[in-house]
RNA sequence: CGGGGCGUAGCGUAGCCCGGUUAUCGCGCCUGCUUUGGGAGCAGGAGGUCGCAAGUUCGAAUCUUGCCGCCCCGACCA
């Protein structure tokens, strides 16, 4: 009996959530807001933490780590970044509880353990961070500072989904502190790229590198640098971003050093994170009605092998000629799970593996032996195919590196088709109601932003990095712009 | 915080309007036999403070009142 999914065009956030539930990934937890990450959903986000912290490494960055709480006096300092956050804050105002004596067996806070400033729960680090490195940085020799944080952050939302917007997360921060104006804004640039090579080589998923407008630029910075994704519903999705802070957190937190030539001067500094919310991106990207579609660079296992078998003797035997190719697989590199349960039954194994997005299934019975063949299955394609027993390692490794290749291009098709110009309002809020991207005139401010949000519900994804200069005119307000921008419904 | 809806087994639900034996069905779970190349079949079984509290009544999942919790749609947002 075929227990399927719903299907994408009927609804899309059900098959999402359905995706997430029945791969196995995570659960809303008992904490309201608040999420489970599953272990098979964790796996995967530890191999995108593993390829995300290598190529922070390669840059010259470092892990530390900094508190969850700030005080209230540090994350008020910056004011802009302060106001930006405070909506969406937990605060930490006591710190013992104690029996109440009304209710046995039950506790209430101890008034008498109020704090005398209070705590708030981390939304982003760089109050806690610049206030440790006001103490880390005297002279140029000090500087650059290049640290990452792997951590989990607090952001009281009304309404959250799995993985793209839950009331606490898990991401990397780098905070960076430089002595120039022009190094900063090369390292903003420069994590900006580390990302978009990350979602394209890794994730299979292109990106459009961009600036964020200043409505949409992250509290406290000065230039906002984004990597924006396509969903397969037409809605946008901000997969990273990179900010270049200016001076602005060092004159908070009156952070100085002395240059060579023996003035003194605030430093530069950026900040940059991609979130779990990465694994939202992942899966909306490549699934379909039959379940999650893992590249195979960040799937926690490449293969899948299911024996298929009558009785204990077969079992043994089938079993054994997998572990075989098992082996040789394993000695190019490649995952295998050897699925040898005999709880559960071939056809509901092969059900399983699809909803869990494993690139490629393995299945070997009698018959294969017999004839020396070994049936391989794609995940992406959902093709099967017979492959000669022993050429089977080169086969693997050959079709693993297609699949990442495919289903990265199938991305880029998506994103090309919906990908549309408009050149006045009219087209243009007939192709925002269809969705993708709409590459339109904008006229620079931000009431006309604002209006276009209140009439289309479409906001500015990004002003692309490559766009040409183009003379023309902003499709709401008429006035002239240098060229167009990248607006879509976002998530 | 505004507008709407829902709370019945691990999950999804019927029953409620019009009160009446042992609370319905499906999935899942357990046992046994037969099965195993696309989510097996049959038989048996376990599992319930009907969200909580009070009231009306001979009798409440069902009616009344209060409370609690959750979901959806807005506003906010990576």
């Amino acid at each position: 009996m075929a227990k399927g999914l719903t299907s994408r065009k009927e609804d899309y956030s059900k098959w999402y959530n359905e995706i997430v539930e029945r791969a196995d990934l995570a659960e809303h937890s008992a904490v309201r807001g608040c999420m489970v990450i599953k272990p098979y959903g964790y796996a995967i986000w530890e191999k995108m933490q593993k390829e995300l912290d290598r190529m922070f490494k390669e840059t010259g960055h470092s892990n530390a780590y900094f508190p969850l709480f700030v005080p209230k006096s540090l994350f008020e300092a910056e004011e802009k970044n302060a106001e930006g956050f405070a909506k969406e804050c937990a605060v930490v105002t006591h710190y013992r509880l104690k029996n109440d004596e009304e209710n046995p067996g039950k506790l209430k806070v101890d008034e008498k353990a109020k704090l005398e400033e209070e705590l708030v729960v981390r939304p982003t680090s760089e109050a806690i961070i610049w206030n440790t490195y006001k103490g880390w940085i005297q002279s140029y020799r000090d500087l650059p500072i290049l640290v990452n944080q792997w951590a989990n952050v607090v952001r009281w939302e009304m309404r959250t989904r799995l993985f793209l917007r839950t009331a606490e997360f898990l991401w990397q921060e780098g905070h960076t502190a430089h002595a120039t104006k022009e190094e900063a804004i090369e390292e903003a640039e420069q994590m900006m790229r580390v990302y978009t090579e990350f979602a394209e080589k890794f994730m299979g998923m292109p990106v459009i590198q961009g600036l964020k407008s200043e409505s949409e630029r992250f509290a406290g910075a000065v230039e906002t640098y984004c990597i924006e994704a396509l969903m397969q519903d037409g809605k946008a999705l901000q997969a990273g971003t990179s900010h270049f802070l200016g001076q602005n957190f060092a004159k908070a937190f009156d952070v100085k050093y002395t240059a060579q030539d023996g003035k003194l001067d605030h430093v530069w500094a950026t900040s940059w994170g991609v979130s779990t919310r990465l694994m939202g991106a992942l899966i909306m990207t490549h699934s379909d009605d039959k379940g999650l579609v893992l590249p195979p660079r960040l799937a926690p296992f490449e293969v899948a092998m299911v024996p298929i078998y009558k009785g204990e003797e077969q079992r043994q035997e089938v079993v054994s000629h997998l572990s075989e190719i098992k082996k040789e697989l394993e000695a190019k590199g490649i995952s295998v799970k050897l699925d040898d349960r005999d709880t559960h039954k071939p056809g509901w194994k092969f059900a399983e593996y699809e909803l869990k997005g494993v690139p490629l299934r393995i299945a070997m019975g009698m018959r294969d032996i017999e004839k020396g063949s070994v049936e391989v299955a794609r995940r992406d394609t959902l093709e099967k195919k017979f492959y000669d027993r022993q050429d089977i390692a080169n086969k693997v490794d050959h079709l693993l590196e297609n699949i990442q290749d495919n289903l990265y291009r199938k991305a880029i098709d998506f994103r090309e088709e919906n990908s549309h110009t408009a050149n006045d309002y009219t087209e243009f809020k007939q192709l925002i109601k269809e969705g993708g991207f709409v590459y339109a005139h904008w006229d620079g401010t931000a009431e006309t932003e604002e209006k276009i949000k209140q009439e289309t519900k479409a906001t500015i994804r990004c002003i692309p990095l490559d766009q040409k200069q183009e003379a023309g005119k902003c499709i709401c307000s008429g006035e002239p712009s240098q060229g167009r921008v990248i607006f879509a419904k976002a998530y």
